[in-house]
Order: structure tokens, then sequence, then C-alpha cells
DNA sequence: GTCTATAACCGGATAGAC
DNA sequence: GTCTATCCGGTTATAGAC
């Protein structure tokens, strides 16, 4: 790689990531990979030794900023954010991140439970998701573990199927929705979802 | 196909319904699906014309019912149904389809954005989809179309979210959980969404 | 209606020259 | 580090015998 131009590495990067987004993982041959990014097909496997590893590179590099972005989002919200800064510094850069390519390549992930990328996806994700039950059990005592960990994964539900979703949702819509909707969707996101985390617990089970 | 054994076309659906809902679409070749269902290579393109329409044929045999059933829930709670019946007919029969095959199968479609897959299944579902934003709308008046809209996505993201993740959940779970559950998971789903859609709306956009 | 056989092609991966 | 050439297995789909 020389200094002036950007490496091949990274071009299989940036065209493995635009491709996964569009078409998916299994959809997306290394073939159209190196086409895209005017590569030679051996660089892949040079750089990245399998397409499996190359498809876990394509998502650290671009969910590690994310996941840092939402931490520091919770961290500004203070020592005592309330349940709507929770949910939105769980929600917003996620939703607000690049969207031609980052956000529906997360999308991806938990829409395809191929085995590794889950497991890719969930050791980024582990130390995030425990800081954000903290915060939750802080901002909303009285809800069990248990049932914050099934309310996490309906707010996780509500935002995945937004960004998997996203360009196809101009078709089911009865208005016209603009990219620019996105801030407007957040909020619209984090009144649904803080509502539903402060609803009663169900009494012990019949 | 002789009246007495199950004929060649169902054999073929029924292995196709399992792999792909254990696989995925793609992951599934017409070869694992012969195997499976111990026919012939050719047998598949002589009752089902492509691939493509195969999967289709499969996720009709199954909505299909669901979507009655569905419909058949919203109406036995009476000309006014609380929020609480509508939002549990929504999701009770898709979440406790038959767990091994249907139910996966449903969060496969949405998780997949294959323009043709969500064609087929958006055929199937629009007058579901109008029936329910119909009950919705006359249970919690005062919620804009277009807030509806995204409320019932956001619905509809929280249930596909579980049923494609379901056979995941168990190792990122803090405690055990049991198929046997999923009762219980369809109560926790319609608190926490009733909440949801009775959540106060935006003001009018800063 | 159901089979065998095969066409025609695409996939990931790698050996070895440069 | 980057190329060419190639291996080899898997893919859908179909032609034609039975």
């Amino acid at each position: 790689m020389t200094a002036a131009s950007v490496g091949t590495k990274t071009r299989i990067l940036d065209a493995a990531e635009k491709l996964f987004a569009q078409n998916g993982f299994e959809a997306t041959s290394l073939r159209d990979i190196t086409a895209e990014a005017q590569v030679n097909l051996a660089a892949v496997n040079y750089h990245f030794q399998s397409k499996e590893s190359l498809i876990g590179a394509v998502i650290v590099r671009r969910l590690e900023p994310v996941n840092r972005r939402r931490l520091a989002m919770l961290d500004a919200a203070g020592p005592a954010p309330t349940l709507e800064q929770i949910v939105e510094a769980f929600i917003a850069p996620v939703l607000e991140a690049e969207m031609p390519n980052v956000a529906p390549l997360i999308g991806r992930v938990f829409s395809n439970p191929a085995e590794f990328a889950v497991r890719v996806f969930k050791e980024e994700l582990a130390p995030v998701a425990r800081r954000f039950d903290e915060a939750f059990a802080a901002a909303v005592p009285g809800i069990p573990p248990d049932e914050r960990f099934w309310r996490m994964h309906f707010m996780a539900g509500a935002m995945t199927h937004m960004l998997a979703l996203w360009d196809v949702i101009p078709m089911l819509a009865p208005m016209p929705v603009q990219p620019g909707d996105r801030r407007e969707l957040v909020q619209r996101m984090v009144r649904f979802l803080a509502a539903g985390f402060r609803a009663p617990i169900m009494e012990a089970k019949d």
C-alpha cells in the first residue's frame, strides 16, 4: 500500500461493506467484491483468510465506533439519565449511522442468524448491553432482570426491523418517507419504547 | 401421488419449509431439499417451476392460516376490542405457530428483504394490516395515521426479532428459557407494546 | 409423473510466478 | 503484496428415457 492511495485492504473492506449492506452476506460473492473494489480476487484471501473472517472484519470496523458513540451519549446524559435518554443513546447512534452502508449492515446481522456472525456481533455488543442494562435498572426500578432482558430485546427488535426494512418502507408507507425523517423516527421510537419500558410488570404467573 | 401416501409435492413443501426455517432461503439448495424429502431433484422443477416460486409456495401455505387465525382472534374480541386484545391477536398466532418450522420461517422473510419474498409476504399481509390499523384507530383515538403506521412497525419488529432469534436467545439470556415460555412471552410483549401504543404523541415538530 | 444424466455455470480457495 | 491460472465442488435447470 502506498502512502498516497487507499490501500487494497481498505478498498476491499469498503466494497464488501457496500455489497453486504445492499444484498446480504450470502448473496455477495468474493468475485462481486473484488470487481467492485477493482482488486484481484486472490487479494481477499491474502488479506483476510476467508470470506467468513472478511465478514467479521467488516462488521467490527463499523460496529465499534457506533458502540463507542452509544456509551458516550449515555455518559453525556449524566449520572442519572432519564429513561428517554437511555433509549435514545441506545438507538440513535445506530439509526443515524451512515445510511447507505452502516445501518443496513447492522440490520443484516441480526436478521441473518448465521452462527458466526451472531457470535462476532455478540462479542462486540456484550459490554455495551451490560452498561445499558444497569442504566435501565436504575432508571426504571422495580423491573426484574428477566423482564428487563426481554424488554431490551423488544427495543432491539423494533430498531433492527427499521434497519433491515428501511429501503422497503417507502413502498409500504401510506405517506412519503424521506431520508431526512430519521431524527424524527428516533423521537417516535423513543416515546414508544420508553412507554413500553414503563409498562406495569406481570403479576406472578397463573 | 397415491391416495395412501403423502404426495411428492407435499413432501417437497414440508422439507423445504423445515430447511428454509433452519438455514434460510439462500443457504438451502434444492439438493438439500430433495435429499430431505427423499424425492428426485427434477421433481422440484416439475412441480414448482423454480426455486423462487417454491419459496413463495412455502410461505403462502403457512402464512395464510396464521393470518386467518389473527383475524378470527380479532373478531372474537367483539366489536370494540381493547388495545391489549388487538395486540395479542396480531402477535399470538405468529409466535405460537409451530415453532420448529412456521414461526422461524416467517421471521426469515422480513429479515431477508429479498425483493420477491417481501412482495409475496406483503400481498398476503396487506388486507390483514388494514383491518388491524382500523382496530388500532378505534381503540386508541387521537393517534394520527402516520404515527399508527410507525407504531405498527415497531410492534412487527419486536415480533419478528423474537422469531428470527428464538433459537439464539437461550445463549444470550441470563436465565434459562424454555420452549413452554412462549405464552408468557406473548403476555410480556402485549404489555410492553400496548403501553407503547398509548404513549403520548409528539407535539408538532420543532 | 418420476427418474437418470448432464448441461452450463458460479462459488471459495490456493499454488506458484513475478 | 499482487498477479494468473486452476482446482474442485456445488448450483439451478433441463433433455430425454421410462
